[in-house]
DNA sequence: ACCGCAACCTGAACACGTTCAAGAAAGGCG
DNA sequence: CGCCTTTCTTGAACGTGTTCAGGTTGCGGT
């Protein structure tokens, strides 16, 4: 992690790829030149040219053009936990910690707005390996709905206990329709999407906190029943 | 609506374009291409050809190539309204109703989903006039909430008062995430869909039954306040 | 030192969506 | 009928993402 110039120990290591500069090269100008002038406005040629390298050679390393962009979920996944870390560190309750994860994931968003709405279309094509419902995309979803996990187990909620592992795949998908509805939001700032997370939290937090009433028992468990059946 | 020879007698009338055959024409044939090749294989000069006109011709009448999907919308429409009247005009318990419509509604997409799936990404960008939600599509849009609107209206159902102007549309909402659902859904026939609406249905029923308990009064009100804050 | 092979790299060429300057056809008007 | 304006039509040309036949480079084996 901190050199690749020992071999280590383990024999299944890639064989230490010779290009791995110059992907990360192409990578790093494709990303800059994406939130300098936006998606659609950034060419192959230019992105080439400002890399020093061939057209031909990006296509060697990323498939296509929407590929170079798989990046930003990576890196939009790591500043998330970054951004929402001091606050899951120091508050316990659920719905503090929920919302405030939900904030950090839009403030991280923010400034790739226009970007984001571009590119998402790309991601909503079943077909895409950009879709994060994909299986191209597991390793960032998990660690997104990871994050979510967090939220729950770092707080002092009391949930249905059949409720609580598949909580944190529920919240994650609230998280999606929040991105969903902040794609589309044109409101100055974004500023109704900052209300959606403050006003459907609370319902969230009495929905989950009503789950463990005996009256609600068998509805709590035929939710849990679509939801188990309707997972790929 | 059966001859457009007479002039009748309005005077705001759109003053008979000459070109309203050939545009019919290229539509046509685009809407067959795209159904026997699929979107992305039909090429605007494959449409072009069959059509008989020269490709920028097409684009005098369509803007670019997904505005040739629009029609889709108004089609799937009608037909949705068509293959559920029957059921309409038979059942008054709610739940049959809404879950006859959602199955409806499938039943129309079915044979397209492919090409539905293709081109249900450029309609999730926000900036494309083919989004569900977009300004350019509030006709279909609106005709597809008076279908939800019909079928509450027609039932038996009990509704909290002040949710049940706004309920259409949110029946609205569910189904689009049913048909998001659905472009997703690679089970064979797509029989997990067809399980998320019969495991869904119930749910919501009880749900809008439920939103007239005194004691959930406060929640009702809080979710009715949060729909209205966040709609544009 | 040399060979062979895989990894890496090149840029012209292709197919596509889209634009546009130019023209043809149709309608109104004297 | 002749003229003018609007509507419609054309196809070559542009910029784009992507491909591919062919080169170059580095490395292990002899």
């Amino acid at each position: 992690m901190t050199d690749e110039t020992a071999p280590t120990t383990a024999a299944a290591e890639p064989p230490t790829p010779r290009g791995e500069q110059t992907r990360q090269h192409i990578l790093d100008t494709a990303m800059r030149l994406f939130r300098e002038r936006g998606y659609a406005q950034t060419t192959m040629r230019a992105i080439a040219k400002e890399a020093g390298v061939a057209v031909g050679n990006a296509y060697y390393y990323f498939g296509s053009k929407e590929h170079l962009i798989q990046r930003f979920y990576v890196d939009s996944q790591a500043e998330h936990r970054a951004g929402a870390a001091a606050l899951l560190a120091r508050e316990r309750d659920f719905a503090t910690r929920l919302r405030g994860v939900l904030h950090a994931g839009i403030d991280v968003l923010t400034p790739s707005h226009e970007f984001a709405a571009t590119f998402f279309k790309t991601a909503a094509e079943p077909t895409s390996p950009l879709s994060p419902f994909s299986a191209a995309s597991s390793e960032p979803r998990e660690a997104a709905i990871a994050l979510f996990r967090d939220v729950l187990e770092g707080s002092t909620a009391k949930v249905d206990e059949e409720l609580r592992p598949e909580l944190p795949e529920l919240l994650w998908l609230a998280y999606m329709g929040v991105v969903l509805y902040w794609v589309h939001d044109r409101s100055p700032g974004q500023a109704k999407t900052r209300q959606l997370i403050d006003g459907a939290v609370p319902l969230i937090d009495r929905a989950v906190g009503l789950s463990r009433l005996r009256v609600l028992r068998p509805i709590t468990r035929e939710v849990l029943h679509l939801i188990r059946t309707i997972r790929h």
